[in-house]
DNA sequence: ACTAACCCTTGATCTACCTCAAGAGCTAGA
DNA sequence: TCTAGCTCTTGAGGTAGATCAAGGGTTAGT
């Protein structure tokens, strides 16, 4: 009992149970920073395929995603498609210090937010040098996927991209999983279509390239979205992996 | 007079003339912190095509572009290349909180740069919020621009994509111009090589599809570098851009 | 269990861009 | 002015991936 008063009195009751309280913005608050951020802050639940307030919008605040998967996109005006970003547990949604942005958000999976007022984020950036610094190499590293990605839709062939797509999630979930870099199994977060998108590919040429590598053992395949990954430098040969990487 | 003694009193003598002082992260010390910086900053002078430190390179230190342009690439194995940023005057050259970064930095014309020691900028911007939030707007300003290039790469035609890259310069030469949006002038940055590498083509496609361009008239070209988009809306549709942009 | 609505796969054909090849500007140095 | 070495252009033909088309799996609701 003296612990579980000890904790609410720093920690608001709301944030205690919280699972991105340690990784997400809210590790880079103080104690009463925290308690005042929680004051402005709403959790929202959505369904898979809603969109997430389009960043466009300017009256929308931001939101830290606390369970789900998001994907970014960008459109042209003939309905071509580009994914630019994927956004996990304890990223934050939303354009800093720019209020139009031609991204939209949409939830991949079922999605838990917390989120937030504009104001209220921009006063704890612009208060907390910590926050700051966090945003900062959260940005950077976001910056180097992208141009990683690049990479991809620049030079790669369609085998090379299809390897690089399973091996990022591979890469996403092996910490998950039990041990050594060999196997590693995760479900795709992605339907052929998002992977496409993703890709600069057709739907068609995903399916394809996924067939071949089933068909060549590199990976095992059950039900369209549980994939197995026997042998991880198999996999990473086949993304044609960026030379100094 | 009195203004000139008034700024050397509190601008280090190497700075009073620079052209990037207002710009680039100079402009976000105080004239304390600028007059220790200065202390441990030297410049540098490289001829076009020179590597400058290749960002994997942990020993070296980060240098802000004074003067000139840089491309930022990422090689495969077997040689394919990438160019994943253009760095213009001001822009900070290293990857910051990371000593392995697998791109490569190449002079593109005459460069000046404005050397300093990893721990010199490190403990500059640990102290200084201004600094950071520099630092934080410029990340998130080349996230947005590598995202936009995704799109480019991943969802474009090679017409629509090779007019996307003159919009791009245009646009920045825009300002430099005389008037109005409609003519501009501008230098090519690039050689048509640097141009494939940045569009995900080849040579002979890029130099196929200028030509269409200029026979259409939506560019004139002389010399191969000089550059005079007579109407920048024509040049846009042309680019196909992107829906909310 | 059955049905509807998605997903995904596979095949046949087409085409945008690549590859290979030749030659024509430019630029700079002797 | 001439030459050497880039850089750029243009043409002919090949190919990776797109498009068009059909059918098979998977999942969820009744």
């Amino acid at each position: 009992m003296l612990e579980v008063i000890a904790t609410t009195d720093t920690i608001p009751h709301q944030c205690v149970s919280c699972s991105v309280r340690q990784t997400g913005i809210c590790a880079h608050l103080t104690p009463e920073q925290l308690i005042a951020f929680a004051q402005h802050t709403r959790h929202s639940h959505h369904q898979a395929g809603e969109t997430l307030a389009s960043e466009t919008d300017t009256s929308a605040g931001y939101a830290m995603v606390v369970e789900g998967v998001i994907k970014l996109t960008r459109l042209l005006q003939d309905g071509r498609q580009q994914l630019v970003g994927l956004q996990f547990a304890s990223d934050l949604l939303g354009r800093l210090y720019s209020s139009e942005n031609p991204t939209t958000a949409e939830a991949v999976s079922e999605i838990e937010l917390c989120r937030m007022p504009k104001s209220i984020l921009e006063s704890a950036v612009a208060e907390s040098s910590a926050l700051k610094d966090f945003l900062l190499r959260r940005s950077l590293q976001e910056l180097d996927d992208a141009r990683e990605w690049m990479v991809t839709l620049g030079r790669k062939t369609a085998p090379e991209r299809v390897a690089s797509i399973l091996l990022l999630f591979a890469l996403r979930n092996r910490r998950a999983d039990a041990g050594k870099d060999s196997a590693v199994t995760f479900d795709l977060p992605l339907i052929r279509a998002d992977m496409a998108d993703f890709l600069g590919l057709t739907i068609e040429t995903v399916s394809r390239q996924i067939s071949k590598l089933r068909e060549d053992g590199v990976i095992i395949v059950t039900s369209h979205r549980h994939v197995v990954v026997p042998d991880l430098e198999r996999l990473r040969r086949r993304a044609g992996q960026s030379e100094l990487a």
